[in-house]
DNA sequence: CCTACCGATCGGTAGG
DNA sequence: CCTACCGATCGGTAGG
């Protein structure tokens, strides 16, 4: 993905390739791998289902770029919030990295969502970049997590590994109820956090 | 579902509809609601594909069923639980309620990882069986939740309903990263709770 | 529970 | 980026 000829295609061509992710995205985000069709993609772009092929190499190939696209926008934002958090407590960071993590995931865009509701690939074998991109963020939580129990914030006896899988669970499952006119991000991160660790 | 002609069929016919179902719940636990075929479905039992049709009105009902079976088996298992514990305190009660969840859940069948992987029904909408069982067993977790907020022991100014949404959130997303090699159910149950409400 | 068949739709290709 | 086409497969039906 995202070889040369494609990347100068792209450049020189305007947004297209761009346009084709944006409505895979949403379209991905409602429906999944299986249901989202390339005929539906095509259609929602205005173009006919075979020139998609001028873009991409082949469904997957579409699939693959919008999911580690939006995990790398919430990773992005998570590692943002860190910065401007730098010397804060434990606590603060872990309230600022929920509070970015559900905030990407809900209020921009498809692409996160999509990436939640693709994540299990279908039985598929998921593709190594993917697997990558995930890792990659995985590990900016297994920091902050350690930086948590290292200041001594986590109760004695957790596993750090099994906290993060359960947290991630927790923020990503939001993504099966969230109402943005029912939840304000902020307060649920609060409350998030205020659940991991009372005052 | 279950009209009167089909439940009487298999019950002169012996286990032939569960047969089906317990293929059905295999194969959806692992590749969804779209991957999953009827092919797929009728070869694993050993018959036609167009011979499910003489059990089951369409592909929807045989999941409908196989989803609907998987939460009633959880909820049966948190209510036994919860009977044993009687008058234990609501800390107690609450480990035990998230024990029988997680080991029903992992521990027996397919039926119940079926549910989870299936329960954002592609696009469509969501059967009203489905949600009416779904909601069912919610309540049980709302009254728990509830008896916790009186005993005292949730933070205050968080919201039940927001609790009870991460705290399941954070249970099921366990399909995706739970090895029973790895990970023993009472000592997550009892690193869940602490979470919750350290000692 | 079977054989035989259906129209619709899938992802992908040929060739321009 | 297009038209035209492909084989494969989907859920479902007819009729026994």
């Amino acid at each position: 993905m995202n070889d040369a000829p494609t990347t100068a295609r792209s450049t020189t061509e305007g947004g297209s390739r761009r346009l084709i992710l944006d409505h895979a995205a949403r379209l991905l985000r409602g429906g999944g791998y299986h249901q989202t069709t390339l005929r539906e993609i095509a259609e929602a772009v205005g173009i006919r289902k075979a020139s998609l092929y001028y873009h991409f190499g082949s469904k997957e190939e579409i699939v693959e770029e919008v999911v580690n696209d939006g995990v790398r926008f919430v990773h992005e934002a998570v590692v943002a919030a860190l910065a401007a958090e730098e010397g804060a407590s434990p606590r603060q960071r872990l309230e600022a990295a929920i509070r970015a993590h559900l905030s990407a995931l809900h209020g921009h865009g498809d692409y996160t969502s999509a990436s939640i509701k693709v994540f299990t690939f279908g039985a598929a074998p998921v593709p190594e970049s993917v697997r990558a991109v995930r890792r990659a963020y995985e590990d900016v939580w297994r920091r902050l997590i350690a930086e948590w129990q290292e200041a001594g914030g986590m109760p004695a006896g957790n596993s750090p590994d099994v906290l993060r899988l359960f947290l991630l669970g927790a923020l990503n499952g939001s993504t099966d109820w969230y109402r943005p006119e029912r939840h304000a991000i902020d307060a649920l991160a609060r409350e998030f956090v205020a659940l991991l660790s009372p005052h």
